[in-house]
DNA sequence: CTGAAAGCGCTTACAG
DNA sequence: CTGAAAGCGCTTACAG
C-alpha cells in the first residue's frame, strides 16, 4: 500500500563472520569453528571460576580466546543471570541526608568491595519507608544478594520492610541490627573516646569535661562516649566527674544558642579539655570558646569525632577521633561474602567491631 | 551405591497453586487461570511503559494486579532485559580519590537519577586507565547504556578506553570532553567569580587579588577564575591590577610553605581582599593571614569555591561560590535522557552550563 | 480480548 | 575432548 512506502528498507545483513552489532557467543563459536560450549567453558574458565568438568585441548582454548579477543566479546550478564549465575552486585541503601563522613566511609566500601570483585548499585532513602522499601525490592528484581545498609541510627522499619531484609541473602548493617539474623559492623565509640581521655590525661589535663549531643539514656551513640570517657578517667587515676557531662537536647546540627550554652558550662565548670561527640561540634565549640575567653589548646583541649576533612583545616587543627572506614570497609564486605556462603555464620561471627584511631593534632 | 546415601532427599514439591521459591510470571498466570501473555501486559501497563495493543478486559486485569500483589511478585530484570527491555541503569565513574565535594554531587545525581526513574551503578578509578576500562566493560556487559564521569579535569584516556566511551548511548562528562559527541555540564566557574568581585567591590573593597592553585595557561580551571575576575573589575569600574595575581605550582592541597607564600603575596600587594581557587585554600589562607597580622574579613576579604561543608564551620565562615549540585545533577541526567532518545541531540544541546551561585557569609 | 509459541544469550547436564 | 539440546523468565509478534 502506498501509504507504507517509507518504512525504512533493512540495510543489508553483513557477512555472518563479521557479526554486526553486539557479539554473541555463539559469534566467537562460529569463527572459531567450535559449539558454543566449549566457548562458554574456554571463557569461564578465564574468568576465574571453578573449572568445568569438560576440558577443552589447549589449542583450541588459546584459538577460542583469541577470537573474543578479536571481536571484543563481552558476555551478557542478563543471560548468565538468568541462567542461574550469582549475581556481583552489592546493593547499597544510604540516607540522602547523609553526612560527609557518610558518602567518605561510601568511597571505602566501594573500593573494599571492588578488590573482591563486586559492583556497588547504590539507593538513598529519604526518610519515609517507602523509598527504602522501593529499592529493596528493585535490588531483589536484579537478582542482588548482598546488601549493605549505612543507616546511623537505624530507623523504625515496618513489617513489610523487614520482610524485605529477609529476603536477602546477606545484609551488613552499620552500628546496629533491626534484624538479629543480619550481619552488622560496629566502630568501638567507647574505645575511641577512651583512647582521647588517656592521651589528654597523658597531656596534664585533669579535669576533662564530655558534651554530648544527648542524653546517653536517649541514643546509644552518646552512651557509648560516655561510657568511654568513664572508663577513660578511671584508667588515668582522674575521679569521676558527673559534672563535667554536658548533654544538648538531640537537635543536630546544634544551633549557636546551644552552643553557646555548651561553652558557659565548660567556662563555669573550669574544665581544661573536652571530648565532643563529633567534628562539627567540636569544631563549633572552638569557634565560640575565644570568645568566652578560653583559649584552645591552652586553656582547653579539645577533641572532636568523625575526621572530617573540616577537622584538618580547622584553626588549630582539631585532635579527633577517626572512624578507620578502610577497615570498616574491609570488614563489611568480608561479613558479606561470608554470609553468602552456604554454610551459615555463627551468631557470634556476625558482629564485627572496628576499633578507631585516635588523631592528634593541634587542638590537645 | 552406598557412598551416595547422604545426598539429601529432595523436599515434597509445594502444591502448584502456592509456588515456593521465587514467584514467577507463570506462577500468576496459573493462579489467575489466565496466560502469562496477559499478566505481562497487565504488569507492564501498571508500570507506566506504553500501552500494548492487547487490551486486556478490566476485571481480568484487576484480577491479574490481586494475585500478583498476594504472591508479592517481583518481575526477573535479568529475563526482561534479555528479551529487550532497556536498562534502567546509569553507570557512574567517579574518582577514588574525589573530593569531598565530588561524593556530594554523586548524591545530588542520585536524586535526580531516581526522580527519572532511574538507578545508579557506581564505579571509581584509581588514576591507572585500567580500571576506567575494566569498568567501563563492566558497565557495557550489563546493558548500561548511559553513563556519567565524574572526572576533573579530564584525564587523558587511551585510545581503547574512548573506544569504550564511544559504545554507549549517552555519556555526560563534567566540566568538559574528551570526546565531541558526548555531553557535558560544565559550572560556570567564570560567572561566579565575576560575581564574587562585584559583591566584594560593593562592599567596599579596592584592591581584589585572585589566588590561583596553578598558572591560567596550565589550568581551564584556573583560567575561567582569571577571566571571571579580570570582567569583574571591569564590571566594578577598577583598573585591570595583574600585580594583584597569585599562583602556585598545581600542588594540591597546597603545603604550608606554598600557603605562606600566597600570604606573604597578599601582605605586600597591600589587596583588601582575595578570590581563592577553592575552599581548601581560601581556609588555608585564613588560617595564615593573621600571623602575617592580617585580619579577616577587617583587613582582608576572603571568598572561596565549592561551599564545602569546612567553608561553614570555618572561623569566620567563609563566603564562598556554590557548585549548586541539585541544578547540576538534573541537567546532568535530562542531557542522558536526551541523549537516549531515538533522535540525535543537536551538537548545541549537548553542552549544559550551570550558574554557580554566591554564599556570602561571615569572611567578606 | 486471550493463548500458544518463539526466542533473547547464555550454561549445564547429557550424549557421543 | 566436543556438540546438540534444553531451559532460565520474560515479551512480542502471530493466530484465533
Amino acid at each position: 500500500m502506498e501509504h507504507d512506502v517509507h518504512i525504512p528498507v533493512e540495510p543489508p545483513r553483513a557477512p555472518p563472520s563479521l557479526p554486526a552489532g553486539r557479539v554473541r557467543l555463539v559469534d566467537i563459536a562460529r569463527r572459531a569453528g567450535v559449539s558454543a560450549a566449549v566457548v562458554s567453558a574456554v571463557l569461564r574458565e578465564r574468568a576465574g571460576e571453578r573449572g568445568s568438568t569438560t576440558r577443552v585441548g589447549a589449542q583450541t582454548a588459546d584459538r577460542v580466546r583469541q577470537v573474543a579477543k578479536e571481536l571484543g566479546y563481552r558476555p551478557n550478564t542478563a543471560a548468565q543471570q538468568l541462567r542461574g549465575r550469582r549475581s556481583d552486585l552489592v546493593g547499597v541503601l544510604i540516607g540522602a541526608d547523609s553526612t560527609a563522613a557518610n558518602f567518605s566511609r561510601l568511597s571505602s566500601v566501594e573500593q573494599a568491595a571492588h578488590a573482591k570483585g563486586r559492583r556497588l548499585m547504590i539507593g538513598q532513602f529519604h526518610g519515609e519507608p517507602g523509598s527504602t522499601r522501593s529499592y529493596l525490592m528493585d535490588f531483589l528484581s536484579r537478582g542482588i544478594e548482598a546488601l549493605v545498609c549505612f543507616h546511623n541510627p537505624a530507623p523504625k522499619y515496618d513489617s513489610e520492610a523487614l520482610h524485605l531484609f529477609g529476603q536477602f541473602r546477606a545484609v551488613v548493617f552499620q552500628t546496629s541490627r533491626p534484624i538479629e539474623q543480619t550481619c552488622c559492623v560496629d566502630v568501638d565509640r567507647a574505645a575511641g573516646v577512651r583512647e582521647a581521655v588517656a592521651h589528654l590525661a597523658a597531656r596534664g589535663r585533669r579535669r576533662i569535661a564530655l558534651v554530648l549531643n544527648d542524653r546517653p539514656e536517649h541514643d546509644r551513640l552518646m552512651h557509648d562516649r560516655y561510657e568511654g570517657w568513664r572508663h577513660g578517667l578511671a584508667d588515668a587515676g582522674l575521679p569521676p566527674a558527673p559534672d563535667l557531662v554536658w548533654h544538648g537536647d538531640g537537635t543536630f546540627p546544634p544551633p549557636p544558642s546551644l552552643v553557646g550554652r555548651a561553652v558557659d558550662f565548660l567556662a563555669q565548670s573550669r574544665a581544661d579539655a573536652v571530648v565532643a561527640s563529633n567534628d562539627v561540634w567540636a569544631i563549633l565549640l572552638m569557634k565560640a570558646l575565644p570568645r568566652a575567653g578560653r583559649r584552645v589548646p591552652d586553656d582547653l583541649a579539645v577533641v572532636g569525632f568523625d575526621n572530617l576533612q573540616a577537622a584538618e583545616l580547622a584553626d588549630p587543627a582539631l585532635t579527633t577521633i577517626d572512624q578507620n572506614n578502610p577497615e570498616f570497609a574491609a570488614a563489611a564486605v568480608d561479613l558479606l561474602l561470608a554470609a553468602m556462603a552456604p554454610t551459615p555464620l555463627p551468631p557470634e561471627r556476625r558482629i564485627i567491631v572496628v576499633k578507631p584511631r585516635l588523631v592528634v593534632r593541634e587542638s590537645t
